[in-house]
DNA sequence: TCCCATTTTTAGACCAAACTAAATTTGACC
DNA sequence: GGTCAAATTTAGTTTGGTCTAAAAATGGGA
């Protein structure tokens, strides 16, 4: 039993709800229509058509969740956005904030083939330029424990692991600071104020992020 | 005054026109038609519209031809479909059979910094794995002197420049003759009766082609 | 418990891109 | 030059994906 055919704007809204029911399990259709940057009449349209098919539970006026079905075309969307994202950065030599549009494009190229031999090709990565995990072909996922940056106290070590967000200005910003995935940083003040953080990057200078910059970077133990 | 934005459709239309009215410069409807696998009703009504953006010349009843503005796309698009082509074959080791549909998938990815990081990449080849060339940025093609093997005398040596089809048998059969681009031939007898050809293939064996897979196949002086 | 703002769904319309069937044009042949 | 088969276009329909506007359901606060 394939993943069959489905359209592009199947595809996106699949993957939306897969992101959105990341904490509560279910996506509600206004949070899936700005997404998508659609109306939510458009949402609830595509809902009755991919409950039919099979790909998501819906309960009117209480949010949609995705099927495992779904959730495996969800996962391998997933996977080759992630992919895609590794080749464009590594290979030819984008930097992190570019590559979100063009991987969206690319993500929806169907070809098991392709994916598999790219996925060879770039040494069967387990997380992507930012950090998130990149499913193998089954599905299945790396866990990692991060912890948010901000949860971090003064004098603490420690190494960006993950920035959850594609959002162009905030990774432009990152870059602007010097800090890319890996870095390992230093806390050198918390300010209760407002949250924001004086940090030291190894290899880098000193800097302050703001606690909205904060909320979106996580950490890993810095290696030894 | 960019190649403004195309549906897939267009741009399959004007690829296809671009393919066909190769030898004549213009393409009929039912040709069109037969290439996209559509009827002639639906190509009809494409041409009337991408006439009306300036990307065709339509004359009812008597074909179409491109503008200069609708080669320009049409090259564009060519030169993205043979890079990526090249990608697939030379970097994840994919046969030159099963790599036109995928780019087929390929070629409609919009980013100019992407066509030109991958020609980069790639070393900015002139010849995509089946010995067509590839446009330049500016749509330039590099031209190369070939004769149809069909033509040759028996006892004449070449080399394989070019396969002009990229009919899926064709390119099997070949690949399990043992011939590939580049693949020096030697002719060793021309048989009047069917057009078929005896040839002797360097580091390779004696094998016959018929006229019809000969009619497919150009060659280029063999190197020293 | 009732009310009302917010969210969501329904109803009806539009557009692009395909189709079928019918009408039209072309051009080759007698 | 007239005729007819093939090619092409026109007319009208369908499907998928979106929209706007109106109706319905939900759930928190008085």
């Amino acid at each position: 039993m394939k993943p069959a055919d489905l359209t592009r704007s199947e595809e996106d809204h699949l993957k939306a709800i897969h992101v959105l029911s990341g904490t509560r399990s279910k996506a509600s259709t206004n949070a899936i229509s700005e997404r998508l940057s659609t109306k939510a009449s458009s949402v609830t349209d595509m809902l009755r058509k991919l409950a039919e098919k099979g790909l998501v539970k819906h309960r009117p006026y209480h949010g949609v969740k995705l099927t495992s079905k779904g959730e495996v075309v969800a996962l391998h969307l997933v996977r080759k956005h992630r992919l895609w994202e590794t080749f464009l950065v590594e290979r030819l030599g984008f930097g992190w904030a570019e590559v979100h549009e063009i991987a969206e494009q690319l993500e929806h190229i169907t070809s098991e083939k392709l994916v598999d031999r790219l996925d060879a090709y770039l040494g069967h990565p387990l997380f992507d330029p930012h950090g998130d995990p990149i499913p193998d072909s089954k599905g299945r996922v790396q866990e990692r424990p991060t912890s948010p940056l901000a949860d971090c106290r003064s004098g603490e070590q420690v190494r960006l692991a993950l920035v959850d967000e594609s959002n162009d200005a905030l990774l432009i910003l990152l870059n602007d600071k010097g800090l890319r995935l890996g870095s390992v940083i230093t806390v050198e003040a918390v300010h209760a104020f407002d949250g924001s953080m004086d940090l030291r990057v190894r290899s880098g200078g000193h800097i302050t992020l703001s606690a909205q910059v904060l909320s979106h970077l996580h950490v890993e133990p810095a290696p030894k």
